[in-house]
DNA sequence: GCTTGTGAAGACCTTCACAGCA
DNA sequence: TGCTGTGAAGGTCTTCACAAGC
C-alpha cells in the first residue's frame, strides 16, 4: 500500500503552494516509475487530466478519504517508558487525524503520572476507557515478553488495528490489523544487501 | 526479506533451549505458509533434515552469517532529541551486533552533553569521527527539514546504510541503503484496510 | 510417518507502450 | 505537444504437490 507515500510527498507540495503535478515528478520524489504512480491512481478513480498531471489539492482530498484520514482516529498508549514518551511528544500524528487520547502502564512509579495532558491509567482501566471513548487503534510500546498479553487484552476490547513497537511477531485474530516498528529487522535487511550486493572492488 | 524475522523467532527458541523446529511450527509464529519459509531457506542452502526439521542452532548461526550479523556494525546516531535517546537507550541493538558509537546534534545546549556514555558531537566532526570509527551505518533521528543535508553528509562521509527516522523519503545515492521507520505511514495503512476491508454488519 | 527441497502452476505486481484527451 | 489511463506483456513472488530422505 503505497497511498499513505503518495500523501507524505503530496502534503509537501501543497504546503509550497503548488497545485499541479505529473506522474514523472511524483515518481521521482518517492524513486517509483510514473507508470507504477498512474496504476495505483487509476484503481481508485480518475484524479488527473491529460496534458496537465494531478491537482494536488484535489488528489490529496481523494486520497486522504480513501485511506480514511477524513476522521479523527482514537489512539491508546499502552507502555510509558523511554519510548512511550517519545511517541507521545511525537507532533507528526495530530495533523493526520490520529490522537493518543488515553494511556496505561503496569509500573507502579509511572501510574497515575500526568504524561503530555494524559494521566496514565493502569492496564485494567484500559477495557472501561477503551470502550468509553470508542478507541480503535492501539500503540503497543511494553517490554518484549508483555506484548502479547497486552495485544490480546486490546483486542478483546475491541481494538482494530496495533501498532507495535515490540520487537516480536504478535498474534492476533482475523480481522485486526497488526503493524511493526522494529529497527533492528530494518537494520538486518541493510546489512544483507551491504554484506551480499555490494560493487565488486 | 524475511531472514531478520526467522532470525528474530529463532533467537527466542533457541533462549527457550528447543533444538529443532519445523517448517509448520515457524510458519505459525511468522504467519507465513511453511512451503513460504521452505523455499526462502532453500535458495541459501539445505539447513534442515527430512522428517526432522531444522536445526535451530545450525539454522541461527547460518542465518545471522548470511544476514552478515557474524560480524560488528558500528554506527553513527545523528540527532539527540527525545527520539535520539530512545533509540541511544534501546538495548536490543547490541546483542544482534550494531553498537552506536558516535552522537551528532546541532544543537548547542545538546553538544558536548554525555549521553549514555556517549559525548555529542557536532555535526561538524561527522566527517572525521566517520572515518575514524569506520562507521558503515547512520541513524538519522532528526527533524524533518535537516534530514536530507544529513543524509547527504553521512553518505560523503561513506556511509553505506541508513535507518531514518524522519517523515521524508530521502534521496541517496545507487548503493546506499535507505530504510525509514515511520509510524504514521504504518498507521494509514492500517485505517486503510479498517475503512476498506472491514466486514459488512 | 514425518518433513524437507523443488519443479510446475498460479497469483500477484510492475513495466511497457500507446490510444485518447487537454 | 504533454500527460493520463489502461490493456497487454513481462517479471516476481507464492503456493501446490510430490519425490526423496531421515
Amino acid at each position: 500500500m503505497r497511498l499513505p507515500q503518495y500523501i507524505r510527498v503530496l502534503n509537501t507540495l501543497y504546503g509550497e503552494s503548488l497545485e499541479v503535478v505529473s506522474s514523472q515528478q511524483l515518481g521521482e520524489m518517492l524513486q517509483v516509475t510514473p507508470a507504477q504512480i498512474r496504476k495505483d491512481l487509476s484503481y481508485f478513480g480518475r484524479f488527473g487530466k491529460q496534458g496537465r498531471g494531478y491537482s494536488i489539492k484535489n488528489l490529496l482530498a481523494g486520497l486522504r478519504q480513501i485511506v480514511g484520514l477524513d476522521r479523527h482516529w482514537n489512539v491508546a498508549l499502552v507502555g510509558l517508558g523511554r519510548l512511550g514518551r517519545a511517541i507521545l511528544s511525537y507532533p507528526g500524528l495530530v495533523p493526520e487525524g490520529f490522537e493518543i487520547v488515553a494511556a496505561f502502564d503496569s509500573n507502579h512509579e509511572i501510574i497515575g503520572q500526568t504524561v503530555g495532558n494524559l494521566k496514565v491509567q493502569t492496564v485494567g482501566e484500559l477495557d472501561e476507557t477503551v470502550t468509553a471513548l470508542d478507541i480503535t487503534i492501539g500503540i503497543v510500546a511494553v517490554p518484549t515478553q508483555h506484548a502479547q498479553v497486552v495485544t490480546d487484552q486490546l483486542v478483546r476490547c475491541g481494538v482494530r488495528a496495533i501498532l507495535n513497537y515490540a520487537p516480536i511477531p504478535l498474534q492476533a485474530p482475523e480481522g485486526v490489523k497488526i503493524r511493526s516498528v522494529d529497527p533492528v529487522l530494518s537494520l538486518q535487511t541493510m546489512t544483507y544487501y551491504l554484506v551480499n550486493c555490494s560493487s565488486p572492488s
